[in-house]
DNA sequence: CGGTATCCTGTCGGATACTG
DNA sequence: CAGTATCCGACAGGATACCG
């Protein structure tokens, strides 16, 4: 049996399915469809309206988004305000908690310009590997 | 308009939707479902057959099994080793790639450390904010 | 404007059965 | 053991219409 030298994961005794994975409640806070293009909007354009989240973040419905929003603002990571006035107007801004996985997003898009393209070229590997003439990739790139 | 003053998020100029939100092809690579607890058990635990996995995962079917590790080893993230035996025997391992994801997932769990109990916070907050005599939190903790 | 309500479809994942 | 194949139900999310 063979243990990863890197301390940097460490072991949760795994007794329980979920507890064996101790990250799996923040992927689903943070990670959750639609949350991280909302707030990622959110923080690099601040405080909007509904309309400019809904223009900005495109091909989203509004049904979704409101349901993305309030359960963003239920976890204290955006926060809401109502203005009673005709029209209405709702505003929407990313939280102190929410501002707080920034060095996370951060650290993620880093990881993305690095590997991203190493990503790539596995997929690519593992497609071609697949093919009958696959074996002498003198045609592609 | 307000732009926010820490530079940790830069902002792409937003064209186009998905370029809005710079990560989103990394988060459906590494934090799609099943996939964090599938890497996290293969980094902690090293090196394992396909039943361990199954075992350690608990929950997740062998079908979704399968299909999550084909994924993560077309991304290049995770090695598969087929040894032709009687009964067979496959291993998963997780690939250079793949271990490059160490410093994030540890960064995931000092956020999870530091800040899930402000967002159970935040959910209880928001809960009894709509009941009609939640104003007095007397009861409940 | 900022949603909600309703309907409807596509996809994900579970259950089960079977193979090399 | 390590899957694949097939069927099937649940539910996320789209389209549309309407309201305060």
């Amino acid at each position: 049996m063979r243990m990863p030298d890197n301390a940097t994961w460490t072991a949760s005794p795994d007794g329980d399915p979920e507890r064996a994975c101790p990250i799996a409640p923040v992927v689903d806070i943070v990670f959750s469809r639609w949350t991280t293009p909302i707030l990622w909007t959110l923080n690099t354009h601040g405080r909007q309206r509904f309309v400019e989240l809904e223009r900005r973040i495109a091909r989203i419905t509004p049904k979704v988004l409101t349901q993305r929003l309030r359960q963003l603002e239920r976890d204290g990571l955006v926060v809401r305000t109502y203005h009673a006035e005709v029209p209405p107007r709702v505003e929407y801004e990313i939280s102190e908690l929410g501002r707080s996985l920034a060095p996370l997003f951060a650290h993620l898009t880093e990881w993305a310009t690095d590997n991203l393209p190493k990503v790539d070229r596995a997929r690519h590997a593992y497609d071609s590997a697949g093919d009958p003439a696959g074996s002498l990739p003198s045609a592609k790139r």
